[in-house]
DNA sequence: GTGAATTTTTTACAGATGTATATATTGCCT
DNA sequence: AGGCAATATATACATCTGTAAAAAATTCAC
């Protein structure tokens, strides 16, 4: 058979494609009418496909924001994300996000048979606790995952794990300790009781973890509430951490700074949390972008629950870095 | 479970043509991602295809011409339509149809096994004639359909067939006999000579049919060159012929005109020919939009060539009647 | 709380797609 | 003209899609 110049090849590229997405032929009918073999339209799909000979465009107002959202997931290489949209003229990084966790567990609490979900605290999930549904899940347990706060004017952040409990129609389990230890007091010695041990046993067999995280700055209620006196901010900083998770400081690739502070820390490792089978992180804000990223890169995101503003600089940040290594290679 | 809100439903819709369409996920790993049914999945496809949200765009320089041909496909209720680009600035109406059809019938005789393949006659053709390819096809034979014209200056009605033959290698059998006969001529006791007879019996089993047309006017060799002198267009016209195959005047519709020529007219019947498994009509030009339109509605076309200027006519012509018909109604 | 209606999920199956492999065909070189 | 390499076709099979039907779940009305 005369092989065919490669305009006629991609005119018979163009002709089968036609057939095929408009006219809505099969390809075995295709081979028929123009006289060829199901192997040769198929690979006319193929190649059509691959030289954006045909395009496949998804036109709705939510194309932006499925796009953005895979964009980001690609990002950071994790499972999914869910993106609120924010109110950008009164901008406030807790309420959209909020809205979306309280959304997306709901969801997941109805489709999952989940036994345990260990919860961190913070104003994030605060505003989700909000938001929850009235549900019925008498079968479910909120586990906290780390000691509270002593102090505070508003926020509790022993309500968490409670306020949860309450919307789902669930029991809770709380930490009842504060979340860093007084100096002197051996941290080992502090869990070895009973109701301790028994209470981070739990954390063995979470089913999920809804997180969040801070950055190291005043706007951290932890960083601003609840570090011991002769700890400061500056020094974290120094020392590498960019942020935190469960009270738990890592530096930019995700890994933990070795800090004198984890040794008077009352919470779950991070080793533990690494292998519950779902973990949800809910955060928002442009100053949790470079923690946001540390958490995935350290494994602790299989779902990022996030507002649009934030995604966009994760995804503008993201290029940036790109553009710094490239410049620098 | 909760039926969602039609913002939610679309949002999902959207999300899963992502997957399916931009991620190149099958339906079940879809299904597996977003928590729900296959079933789910690929009712959201098929949603998101018939409201328009997923559009499939060809973008190539060959889209206008497949989509040309489809339009007229689709207008002309036929099988095919291949199209010969032609030039503008120096339009001819025989030199691209003549290109296309060269084109078309060389491929078909390579991937048919046609014994027997009968022929009109006309300027198109011998255009063609004169873009074959060498080949060589020592089992085929062209047979005329149609009896020749006596006169002419540069065109040879009885080289059609033996021109085909001599560039495709294949033999020839002509039908050595005017088109149209004298008058006081008894057709059937002119046609009952055994040779014709055996001519005419080729016509039961042919393959396939290479034929063209003509309007009825000064532009057609027959009817410039052919006619009996007691026979004029005028009063062709006035019987209601708007052009011709095979010598066989038709109407609007396609029917034939029931003129007292068809009994003097030398050729194969145009009921023989509606029976030929392949029908090849080649013909292009303005003034034979009307009878390219009647042949393929009297069901003389499978495929039909012309260039891309007749196409373009037929089209617009077509919308016009269809305008024109839709305010008289 | 129960029963009926409706909707969704699960399962099954037919047809289409995608790809691998064996076979056939074509082209080129000697 | 024959042999070999390259290419195309035919066949087979795994996977995916599309849809129908049975089963399960949910919703609604009484």
């Amino acid at each position: 058979m005369v092989r065919e110049a490669s305009d006629e090849t991609e005119a018979f590229t163009v002709e089968v494609c036609w057939h095929y997405y408009v006219n809505g032929m099969t390809q075995a009918e295709i081979a028929g009418h123009l006289d060829t073999t199901r192997l040769r339209v198929n690979q006319a799909i193929q190649k059509a496909k691959s030289l954006g000979i045909v395009k496949v465009q998804i036109d709705s107002p939510f194309s932006a924001r499925i796009e953005l959202q895979e964009r980001v997931r690609s990002h950071l290489g994790i499972e999914r994300v869910q993106i609120g949209p924010a109110r950008r003229d009164e901008y406030n990084y807790h309420t959209a996000v909020g809205a979306a966790l309280a959304s997306f567990v709901a969801e997941r609490i109805r489709s999952k048979t989940w036994k345990t979900v260990g919860v961190s605290w913070g104003m994030t999930l605060e505003a989700a606790i909000q938001k929850l549904p009235p549900m019925s899940a008498p079968d479910l347990e909120i586990v906290s995952m780390l000691g509270g706060t002593m102090q505070g004017a508003s926020f509790n952040s022993f309500s968490i794990a409670s306020g949860f409990a309450a919307c789902l129609g669930a029991n809770y389990s709380l930490l009842a300790a504060p979340i860093f230890l007084s100096e002197g007091v051996d941290r080992e010695i502090f869990l070895s009781q009973e109701i301790f041990a028994d209470h981070f046993a739990k954390f063995e067999t979470l089913d999920a973890a809804i997180l969040t995280c801070a950055d190291v700055s005043p706007r951290s209620f932890l960083v601003a509430n609840g570090m011991p006196k002769e700890f400061s901010a500056e020094a974290l900083i120094e020392a590498g951490a960019i942020g935190d998770v469960l009270g738990r400081f890592l530096d930019e690739s995700g890994r933990s700074i070795g800090h004198p502070l984890d040794q008077r820390t009352i919470g779950v490792d991070i080793a533990v949390v690494e292998k519950i089978p779902e973990k949800i992180l809910a955060a928002a804000g442009p100053h949790k972008i470079d923690i946001i990223r540390a958490a995935a890169r350290r494994g602790l995101v299989d779902t990022l629950v996030t507002d649009d503003v934030t995604a966009e600089l994760l995804i503008a940040s993201g290029e940036q870095r790109a553009t710094r290594r490239s410049a620098a290679g």
